[in-house]
DNA sequence: TGAATAGTGTCTCTTAGACATTATTGT
DNA sequence: ACAATAATGTCTAAGAGACACTATTCA
């Protein structure tokens, strides 16, 4: 029997005019050379100590970068998602702030909407991608990784509505965040520089980076 | 290279006396042989069109039934976890009610709790897979599952509070299955043979064979 | 008839969303 | 002062939990 073809992907998501893009670099090699698609690349049995590190150190070599949050999606499989063969692809999804990707000139960032033409199932796969994300950001803290380190609550509430759908109710939005408690002012800086009451700064406290804080009630409860 | 371990592993889950059991057999062959394990073996990708359809053949083939929810899990790898080399298991969770399982005399259920000495990290598999029934649970109909066909609401309710560890309040429970509609009484039969009025019988609604229904709310919101 | 549990009506208290008001900046 | 948005106070309405009451069976 022929060996499984073992390999990470990444769906790498952030957003950009506030739409939910997808990071695809072009492909050095066959199959589908010069197409653009997830970044993923085979497990290394000798080197990565589990699947996650072999998914970390794909972005870092593809991208330059380290994801803060990276956390498995799902495993894909099957005879014919890979024209190499039969295969297995652990795929991980990212979140980052837009800035972080605007330095790499080698990735092509797509709206998630009307995604199309991908080679493998990466049309799926971002699909799944997306889907996790929207139901986790319903009740938990996981938006908060696609802004900078400083932000300001009113863009935090931007940023959920763009990942949602919806529009948030502000004063509700509020409370929750204080209820998640994952987020903190800090001190004596605000944002500046327009014609309105400034903004208080915030940042992610220590102990939720790399982890969510859950709610038991969704955002938009209905 | 040595190529890596492709394999799928079944946490099977049902209650007895109101506890969460896992489901063991023991090892017919090396590594681990003589001991109790979860089900599990190679993908075999002549014959199995994804991971998701090994995981079932192999369900079949250990057990000698088919589980109408098998979702899967998670993906568990590196180089420690299986004696014969660096591998790779996708694991699925299936949950049965426990009269399936009592006529497969190889099935040994031992509680969830307390469990330890499983071969592989078959333990924190199981763990895994626990966290995430215990987590769906707070806000979706994935209990059903662990009842047989046809039950009452006073004993859904009740295994619900044997997955949740909590009691639920009986209004607000009625209320929220109401809400979920993924349950409907089956006219004419009745709960019978005790000393006080019969509980209407009622089965998973047809559309949610297989799927889940889901509340923005959890059941114990507090 | 009494014991036991099923099933439902209703009250209260919590909380979400709507709306209004105050606060603080730049022009 | 005015425009603009931040931040918060408050009212109302929806929903959760508590409690009590009715319903239906067997002994």
């Amino acid at each position: 029997m022929t060996p499984i073809i073992c390999t990470v992907d990444i769906v790498l998501l952030t957003l950009r005019s506030n739409k939910l893009h997808v990071a695809l670099l072009k492909r050095e090699q066959e199959p589908f050379a010069g197409m653009f698609a997830l970044p993923g690349g085979y497990v290394h049995s000798e080197q990565d100590r589990d699947v996650q590190d072999a998914a970390a150190r794909v972005l870092l070599e593809k991208t330059g970068f380290v994801s803060p949050y990276l956390e498995q999606l799902a495993t894909f499989s099957g005879p014919a998602r890979d024209p190499r063969g039969w295969s297995v692809s652990v795929v991980y999804y990212a979140l980052v702030p837009e800035e972080i990707i605007l330095n790499q000139t080698s990735i092509k960032l797509l709206p998630v909407e009307g995604l199309k033409g991908l080679p493998f199932d990466h049309q799926h796969v971002v699909e799944t991608a997306v889907a996790r994300l929207r139901s986790k950001s319903t009740y938990s803290s996981l938006p908060v990784y696609l802004c900078e380190p400083l932000f300001t609550l009113p863009h935090l509430q931007e940023v959920y509505e763009a990942v949602l759908g919806e529009p948030i109710n502000k004063v509700s939005f509020r409370r929750k965040m204080k209820v998640l408690a994952m987020v903190e002012a800090v001190d004596g800086v605000m944002e500046a520089g327009k014609a309105n009451r400034p903004a208080k700064l915030y940042r992610l406290k220590k102990e939720f980076k790399n982890s969510l804080s859950l709610l038991n009630r969704a955002f938009n409860a209905g």
